[in-house]
DNA sequence: TTTGATGTACGATTTTATTCGTAGAATGTT
DNA sequence: AACATTCTACGAATAAAATCGTACATCAAA
């Protein structure tokens, strides 16, 4: 629970977590399509997460390939946790709620969601 | 979507949304129950979120009385669906996985959800 | 009317996250 | 060798949030 992402970490972890290493030059070049920013910024992002022990590194040629050091589901368990005291007061019906009266929460979202409750109530028994 | 509260700010606007409209004694007296804080902190901090807006106040005495200035489901539905998009991708079912997931998400909480979904289901039709 | 308690106002500082500029090392090309 | 390109490294600048110190106003009790 302690080593929380920043938002703009996080953007980069998730990177990493769905195509595996990366260097700093393919994650600039992905990021930086969303979002305007410049290559140096995104090298300092990444150095300080990996000061940080979130990525870890390892040269190839003259350059360095970073991947995620932190995993994918407890970093996001920690943060939704968080998020969920802080707004919904930690109760996660208040936060399903919301969830459900969102008009970006789609049919075919909620079908996965009703499929997610019954197997988990399945396999609870 | 564009006001959104930053941690510090959410927390007193979570005691305005449940308590109702409190002098900034009264907010600090409760927040520092749990936070190492001082007075002139909480007292600054609510008075920038008087000039952003996000809280309105009147004067009784001596001293100010706030109340909350935004409504409490759209910032909520507004921090959440940032917060998914940056954390899931968007998706709700992965969020509602994760929930699910979770042992702070317990027994009655899941029942809850289950109600809130069949509720939902219902009404569709 | 003096003192103490309580409140507001306001500026300055601290802290954290992010961004940027510049220097220099390594590599390839001409 | 001279150059352009592509990296890393590092420190400084910027921005935003949170914290703190101090001054001053108001009011009530002694």
């Amino acid at each position: 629970m302690k080593n929380q992402p920043t938002e703009g970490e996080l953007a980069i972890l998730q990177l990493l977590w769905d195509r595996g290493p990366l260097t700093v030059r393919e994650v600039h070049d992905i990021i930086s399509a969303d979002k305007k920013t410049t290559y140096t910024t995104t090298l300092k992002m990444m150095q300080i997460m990996n000061e940080k022990k979130l990525l870890g590194r390892n040269s190839r040629g003259r350059s360095h390939v970073y991947h995620a050091n932190v995993d994918q589901k407890k970093t996001t368990q920690g943060l939704l946790n968080r998020f969920m005291d802080l707004t919904f007061g930690g109760s996660a019906s208040k936060l399903v709620m919301q969830l459900l009266g969102s008009s970006k929460t789609d049919e075919e979202e909620l079908e996965k969601i009703r499929e997610l409750l019954d197997d988990y109530e399945k396999n609870k028994n």
